[in-house]
DNA sequence: TCTTGTTGTCACTCATCGGTGAGTAACAAC
DNA sequence: GTTGTTACTCACCGATGAGTGACAACAAGA
């Protein structure tokens, strides 16, 4: 009797009132593994990222992540992959009723729709602040996962427009890039970037307003 | 015989043939635990940074440690006042034969140099990608420190010259930090951002070409 | 029914973490 | 010497991490 079913009393936060049958349904765990991997990754950051914290949100035993992913970096790639949907769900229909005559247009729209996007997305964040910290096999292959679908959504929305004479365009957007991603990083962590309060509307309208100013001090 | 000193053979990265008979010098030892702690800080990032970490790379134990600085985040304290010193060694005499005349001057060669400090100063990196990846206590008392020492960085180096009307100097200038640390940041972990490759000198004139350009866009 | 393969659970090892309490070695005052 | 203080080390605790091998439950084919 070590295994007494009576003392498995629910925890705190298991689903309660619910025995909750697992049913045998690799698909389905499989699923939910890679769910509660994003999940968890977007709440909680990458510090405690790993094959316990995983089973335990997915409500699994880890020994299943190691089967089905073969352990954490096969579940990273899936992550990984799952980011390919990330560049559908961010092209909007329309151009928000604005005509994309130059490449200045272009790029102010871009930049303030990446700055949403990132500021709507807790784990491309996450990925974001990961890869500026370490440079692990499981970050490079997230990186480059990430990195693909950014270049594949600028591609898409790039259309035939061509930048300005006299301006280095790659060198730029990294520029203007690095600068989205820092600026939504330093908000989501601590509220503020370089003496910029990054709390209210406001703030962010603040924001906004220089990033269109030097876009367009830029590229016209 | 549990513990036969013969055991205790000297690991590959400890001081080795100095058997080192520490000295009883309260004020050495600080010091030492101080520099370990940056040392560590710097070259393996905050992911192993801790009270262990410290201590095997003071080569003292864990428990001096607690009594001298009350324990990690104490530690912590002590590693920002000493970024108060990070000041001095930036300001240079020079303004490097350029006559700053104008707010644009000024920013071109302020965002210059800072880029090249963060390339130069491996703990800081650190510092700013602790503070993009966490919201803890220890992360907030370091942010705090060196956001200060920036501050007065700039302060000092502004002299009177005025922003230009129209822009919203705050914002802009948060912008252009955010994006040279993201840049440096990025190129640190992966060598790129952004498809921007910033690893031969040859890549980070480009880099810093677009920054010219983008400040002079805004700045004039 | 018996067998075989899949799905999921459990129990364990080993390493490392932060933290603590007890004990030892150097030194100063007497 | 003896005594007391300071500087330092050691051995341990409980918790948690990654990773593994054995086993129970079940399904489908023979």
């Amino acid at each position: 009797m070590l295994n007494d079913p009576m003392v498995l009393t629910p925890i705190a936060d298991a689903p309660q009132a619910e025995p909750e049958k697992r049913i045998r349904d690799r698909g389905a765990t499989e699923k939910a593994i890679l769910a509660a991997a994003k999940v968890l990754l977007a709440e909680e950051g990458f510090q405690n990222f790993g094959i316990n914290a995983v089973a335990r949100k997915a409500g699994c035993d880890k020994q299943l992540i190691y089967r089905y992913y073969g352990g954490l970096n096969g579940l990273v790639d899936a992550i990984g992959a799952d980011l390919g949907t990330w560049v559908k769900d961010r092209i909007p229909e329309d151009t928000g009723g604005m005509f994309l005559l130059t490449y200045g247009d272009l790029m102010e729209r871009l930049s303030l729709l990446f700055l949403q996007a990132l500021r709507d997305d807790p784990l491309m964040r996450r990925i974001v602040a990961w890869e500026v910290s370490e440079n692990t096999e499981q970050v490079r292959r997230l990186s480059e996962a990430r990195s693909k679908a950014l270049a594949t959504w600028l591609e898409r929305m790039r259309g035939s427009l061509a930048p300005p004479k006299g301006v280095d365009p790659v060198a730029v957007n990294a520029i203007l890039i690095a600068a989205i991603q820092h600026i939504v990083l330093s908000a989501s962590a601590g509220g503020q970037c370089a003496g910029l309060a990054l709390k209210t509307p406001k703030d962010w309208e603040k924001a906004e307003a220089a990033l269109k100013r030097i876009v367009r001090g830029i590229y016209g």
